[in-house]
DNA sequence: CAGTAAACCTACCGGCGAGTAGATTACGGG
DNA sequence: CCCGTAATCTACTCGCCGGTAGGTTTACTG
C-alpha cells in the first residue's frame, strides 16, 4: 500500500507560510485572536506547532502578519478599481464596488479586519484604526474636491472628516449586513450607498440644510 | 487613629453587585474578554474574587450581565428621547441625538457592546446581533413609513433594510470618529447624518435615482 | 451583649495554551 | 548512492487564569 501523498509532502517554506497564514486568517476570523490557539492553527494549516513558530514566530507576530497581509489585499483591490481621472461620483461608485466585492470574495479578511484587530487593543488597533483613518481621509478627499469645485469648499471642508467618516461606517456596517443576507448583488449594495449618501450629498452642495423643524435652507 | 473608612466597608450585596459590574464594564471594554482577567475585575472593583463569582457568577455569566445592562441603558436612553408622535425625521433626529448623547458619557458601555461583545463569538454575539437587527428593523420601519406617505412604499420596501442597516453603521461609525475628535458636539454629529441621509432620502422618495454614467431618473 | 447570618478574605487547585528542546526524516546536489 | 541541510515532528515546561474550599470578620437583632 503505496499510501499516495499519505500528507502533504515536504514543501518549500513559502508555500507552507502561506498556508499557514491562510490558516490564521481563518482561525482568527472564526474566534478572534485571545480564543484561537497556535495548536487551531497548526491543526488548521495542517502543520505541527513548532513550524508556526519557526516560520512566523509568535502569536503576535503571526496576527500582526495576517492583519497587514489581509489589509493590503483589500486596499488593493480597492485601489485597483479606482481611477484619479474619473469624476468624484464614479471613484466613490467603483471604490464601493471594488469594497463589496473583495468582502463577499473574502469573508474571513473581513472579518478578521473588522471585528478581531479593534478588540485586540495595543499596537494592532493603532495599526487597523490608522488605515482606516486613510481611508476616511481619501473619502474625505473626494468630498471636499466635489464642494469645492461647486464653490462651498469652506463649508464642506468642516465636516467633510465626520461625512466620511460616517459614509465608510456605513459601506462597512452594510459589508457585515450582507453577510447575514447573501442574496443580495455587491453592485446593488453600492447602488444602495451611492443613491443614499450622493444623493444627500449633493442637496448639501446645492444648499440644502436639514434642521429641526423647518426643513429649508439655513 | 480611627483608620477612616479604611476600605470600603461591608455594603450590602446590591451595591457590590453594581460596583463589580461597573468595574467589570471598565474592565471588559479595556482589553476585550478573553484579556481580561477575574482577578482584574476583582481589583478594579475593590473586592475579592470569590466575591465576583458569589454574586455574578462564573465569567461567562459576568459579561452576559454587563452586555444586557449596558445594552438595555443604552437602548432605554434612545427611546427616553423618541416619541412616536413625531414625524419621522424628527424621530431620527432625536433618536441620533439621544444616541451620541449616550455614547459621549458612556463610552466604556459603548466599548464593550460595539467592540467586545460581537467579537467573542457564541451565544454573546447572537445576543447583540439580535439587538442590532432590532435597531436596524426600527429604523427601517421609519424609512417604510416615510416612502409609504410618499406612494412608493413597494420600492422603499425593497432596501429599506438595507438602507437602515447603512444609516445605522453610520451612527457607530461616527460615534468611534467622535472618541477620537471629541470636540464636536453631539448635535453636530447627529446634524451631519441627518444632512446625508435624510436629504438624500428624501430624494430617493421623489424618485430621484444616482445611477452610473447616467444621473438621472431609472 | 450574645449569636447568627451575611459579607468578605487568603490560599489553593487544575487545566489550558504559549513557547521550546532536540530528535527525525525527506529532498537535492554531488 | 550518500551526505548535508532544510523541513518537520513528538513531547515536553511553565506561567497564567478560571474557579473553589473553608475560614474570618462585621453588622444587625432580639
Amino acid at each position: 500500500m503505496p499510501e499516495k501523498t499519505k500528507r502533504a509532502r515536504r514543501l518549500p517554506r513559502e508555500v507552507r507560510e502561506r498556508q499557514i497564514l491562510d490558516a490564521a486568517v481563518e482561525v482568527f476570523s472564526a474566534n478572534g485572536y485571545h480564543a484561537a490557539s497556535m495548536d487551531d492553527v497548526a491543526e488548521v494549516a495542517g502543520v505541527s506547532k513548532p513550524m508556526v513558530y519557526t516560520y512566523l514566530g509568535s502569536k503576535e507576530d503571526l496576527f500582526a502578519k495576517c492583519i497587514r497581509r489581509e489589509a493590503k489585499r483589500l486596499l488593493d483591490a480597492v485601489a485597483a478599481g479606482v481611477d484619479a481621472d474619473m469624476t468624484p461620483d464614479m471613484q466613490l461608485w467603483s471604490g464601493l464596488r471594488s469594497f463589496f466585492s473583495f468582502v463577499g470574495d473574502n469573508r474571513s479578511s473581513w472579518l478578521v479586519l473588522h471585528r478581531q484587530a479593534l478588540s485586540v487593543g495595543g499596537s494592532f488597533a493603532e495599526e487597523i484604526s490608522q488605515m482606516r483613518a486613510r481611508s476616511i481621509e481619501l473619502v474625505a478627499a473626494v468630498v471636499v474636491a466635489t464642494g469645492t469645485k461647486q464653490g462651498i469648499g469652506e463649508q464642506a471642508e468642516k465636516s467633510a472628516e465626520g461625512l466620511a467618516a460616517a459614509l465608510v461606517g456605513a459601506a462597512e456596517s452594510l459589508a457585515v449586513w450582507w453577510l447575514d443576507h447573501p442574496d443580495v448583488s455587491d453592485g446593488l449594495l453600492a447602488s444602495w450607498l451611492m443613491n443614499l449618501v450622493w444623493l444627500g450629498f449633493g442637496d448639501l452642495v446645492k444648499g440644502e440644510v436639514w434642521t429641526p423643524n423647518f426643513p429649508a435652507t439655513t
